[in-house]
DNA sequence: GGTAGAATGTGAACAGTGTTTACAGAGTTA
DNA sequence: TAACTCTGTAAACACTGTTCACATTCTACC
């Protein structure tokens, strides 16, 4: 048994425990415990337990980033603001303790770890950029770059923390989940179609 | 020295150890140690740790409350909407910690805890109302009251917890972190004043 | 083949955690 | 004085993350 085959069958039984008995019930000698291993063993491929964790979330950080790669085929830049919120809301929904490992808990690493900057650093710029083509080609209304950001960022990563945490569902019990971002982002930006109606019902007002 | 003083004390110490230390990195012990007694003395007082975190949390959110108890006497359900969002961002600004401790953290206690169901969910139907009254008083345009509550709740939610975590201020740092929330308020839902330009603008175009 | 050296696994220990328990003393009541 | 409650504590228990000296095994080189 190889180093990189040990380091995978030490992350696996950490990512079940974790999964199973929540991330703050999982110790070192459970998992040690688990793989048949002294605890001290894990040690010798992960410098702590927090080493550990970190490479649980930039496993999770990847997946979730191969989750989004077909985003930049979408030329449409609204479509792509949508599928891309649409991402973040699944998978909070589909795995909260690991939305909440990466995107909620423990945000220092987040942003200071310097083993990636890359990939979450990039995300933001491909997000930056999407929104940037939505108010150019008019999707979201006259507004600056960095309120338009500050808020489309805020209410997916809100949804999503709300989601994620069972209070959307419980607080507002008959939402509808599914189309819970589509909704939201129509009501946010107002989409042309919208506003040709608004347009509409005051001429027809006055 | 009475009951009530006493756990004031026990409360007092782990206040100012958590605001000091963050709330992962004090024990029992340390909180006993700092007011002089043995850590057993503090179970005469709390039925454990998170007994003693609850009473925290329960204070954090009676003051929270207050900060909140002057919104019933604002009429206009728009300007009560926006100075309760900004009470909101004040408070993750100033108390990232217990912002955290309240809202992001420990999740399952903020709703299924028996002690507490009164103040957290009384706000919630006020704030629905608020939301409800500014729709008809067609303030956030055509949308269903539920997807309403829940954009400007997520908003609301995600702004505070980005904010609480520093995330907002290092990844957008040209901000302005004292008028976010009315900026982000007034893009979501493009008060009549805009409507108008906006309607105007379309006008002049054709 | 033999031997040095690296790699791998472990039991025992250390310091820390939350929590319980048996006990001691003080205060109050009858 | 006697009984009883209240309050505080030392010691212990069962955990936690982590380290270290010690074996064992595997690898490479002369």
């Amino acid at each position: 048994m190889e180093h990189e085959r040990m380091r995978r069958l030490i992350l696996d039984a950490a990512k079940e425990l974790f999964a199973k008995d929540g991330f703050d019930n999982v110790s070192i000698r459970k998992i040690a415990a688990r793989i048949k291993y002294s605890p001290a063993a894990l040690y010798r491929y992960f410098k702590n337990k927090e080493d550990l964790i970190l490479s649980l979330k930039m496993e999770g950080m990847q997946k979730f980033g191969e989750m989004q790669s077909h985003l930049g085929q979408i030329k449409d830049p609204f479509q792509r603001l949508r599928e891309g919120g649409r991402i973040y809301l699944d998978y909070a929904r589909k795995e909260p303790e690991y939305y909440d490992l990466l995107f909620i808990k423990a945000v220092p690493s987040f942003c200071s770890s310097e083993k990636w900057v890359g990939k979450p650093h990039q995300n933001f710029i491909n997000f930056r950029e999407t929104v940037h083509e939505c108010i150019e080609t008019g999707h979201v209304g006259d507004v600056s770059l960095e309120t338009a950001v500050a808020t489309l960022w805020a209410t997916v990563h809100g949804l999503a923390s709300l989601a994620a945490t069972g209070r959307l569902q419980t607080c507002l019990p008959g939402i509808d989940m599914d189309n819970i971002f589509e909704n939201v982002l129509d009501f946010i930006t107002i989409p042309q179609i919208e506003r040709e109606k608004m347009r509409k019902g005051k001429q027809d007002e006055s």
